[in-house]
DNA sequence: TTTCCAATTAAGAATGATTACGATTTACAT
DNA sequence: ATGTAAATCGTAATCATTCTTAATTGGAAA
């Protein structure tokens, strides 16, 4: 996902450009990793001093619902980082230091297909958590 | 986990034996599934009008760190559930309606095992959700 | 039983993340 | 250039969780 990519879905689904979403996202662009929402705030309020929270987490719910970012639950916080540019399904190993994530091919749930008959599955998590080769 | 083996546990510790204790476990026991903190202290305040959230949220840390419950974060909450008998390591099936689980005997760590050399792999969350067959 | 101390709890304030809301500003189609 | 809906600001509210301090309690020892 890129900023342009990002521009296209929004302008679809007609949403305005403004320049505090134009640089929300290209914090993401430039930062491949997961953000909180404060880590957006501090750093946007260098250029916009009184930028509020409720503008960073409106635009956080707004590109999570339109597939420009993801999100995972982080020692108590929501992290925010932009989606994978793969199409296809994968999960990711995350750094708890940097943030960083590193793909991970496979899914579980291709081998538990049909191990769960009667159940109706809507959804299934699978993260693997450590440090990076950079941060060991 | 029954209560005697939990008060085993906690009493090897060095905790002391208390009603309030006891209550929080036996709602554990009586009912198998993932609770809140808000659940727990609704139940308990008929008993103990004056409990307070203190209370439960030290104890759930308490039997968490001793492994009698295990904690899981779904729709932005912490959620607590008595810890499996089975002792060997495995993943759950969420019911997102009636908070029961059912176990999955298979880890995808296993097929993953040399598959990120170079990182250091902490640990990992693998969970499926959706709806029981009792709740479909 | 009574005493005593450390563990436990109550009460409510503090914190930190997130959401809500009325007022104001801005993007952009016309 | 203007009108209008969308976006944002400023701030307050909310919600889960933790902290603080004083009071209470379990249970070992006297």
């Amino acid at each position: 996902m890129n900023l342009d990519k990002a521009w296209d879905i929004l302008k679809e689904n007609g949403f305005k450009e403004t320049s505090k979403r134009n640089q929300i996202l290209e914090l993401f662009v430039k930062d491949d990793r997961y953000l909180t929402a404060r880590d957006l705030l501090d750093v946007m309020q260098k250029d916009y001093p009184s930028m509020s929270y409720d503008t960073v987490y409106r635009n956080l719910a707004t590109f999570v619902s339109l597939g420009i970012l993801e999100e995972t639950e982080l020692s108590g916080e929501r992290h925010f980082r932009m989606h994978c540019e793969s199409d296809s399904h994968h999960h990711h190993f995350i750094c708890m230091d940097c943030g960083k994530i590193k793909e991970i091919p496979v899914c579980p749930m291709d081998m538990l297909g049909a191990a769960l008959p009667a159940y109706e599955i809507a959804n299934h998590k699978f993260e693997i958590y450590g440090k990076c080769p950079e941060c060991k």
